[in-house]
DNA sequence: TCTATCGTTCGATTATAATCGAATTATAGA
DNA sequence: TCTATAATTCGATTATAATCGAACGATAGA
């Protein structure tokens, strides 16, 4: 069994985080689930193969912005909202509502698969 | 004379913006600009050549971070605050406030020069 | 016109990363 | 034990970018 690095909270880089997410398809998970639900990472709907699906979670959780669950043979990924709430106050509200607002996710979406 | 592109409000794109913003040196030129003032580019004390720095002011630029404007032998750079609040509400103070908080500042002048 | 200053550009190096397909691992369930 | 499923890892390719030093360009001022 493997076992999955996630930074603690205060371990938290700025830059690192800003990195994470500067990706559109990362960009894509986060909105998804910024519902606050887990998802599968085979849940994501997202126009590439699942390898590449594999990077952009490992670089999401080992930037701290997602927690990786192991179940069975699924892995159940959440956002850090909390964690990342304490350490960066306003953060993720402002980069979800500006992400929402824009045309990204249609313009990612409109080459690749739907929701 | 050199024509500097500069993207229009309506142009800043998210992801683009928060990859300009995810590289140490130049959130430190974000945050010596957050005061408002303009600064020339050879007047932000980076532990990096001036070639560099030229080339982080370009990326900022062009992902429409920051303005800049040419006086005599000078480019006077200067926040876009405006704009970005604009198209992304609450993002560049939560990215600035996160930041003052952080030793990410620290972490770069140590090995390299002072204010 | 000469020179110093400010900054850009260029070429090279080095590092990182996005992507894919194939092979592999781990687990659940028949 | 066998098989199907979920995801990771690996190797390769391709692209991007951070950095430096040297050369260049533009401008102000002597």
């Amino acid at each position: 069994m493997k076992f999955l690095y996630h930074p603690d909270r205060a371990e938290l880089n700025l830059s690192t985080v800003l990195y994470a997410l500067s990706d559109p398809v990362r960009l894509l998970i986060v909105s998804k689930l910024s519902t606050g639900e887990e998802r599968t990472c085979g849940d994501f709907g997202l126009p590439v193969v699942k390898s590449t699906v594999s990077h952009h979670v490992r670089t999401l959780r080992e930037s701290g912005v997602v927690r990786v669950r192991v179940q069975g043979t699924q892995r159940f990924v959440s956002l850090r909202a909390d964690d990342l709430n304490d350490r960066f106050p306003g953060l993720l509200a402002a980069i979800l509502k500006a992400y929402n607002v824009s045309e990204e996710k249609q313009n990612l979406l409109s080459n690749g698969q739907q929701s």
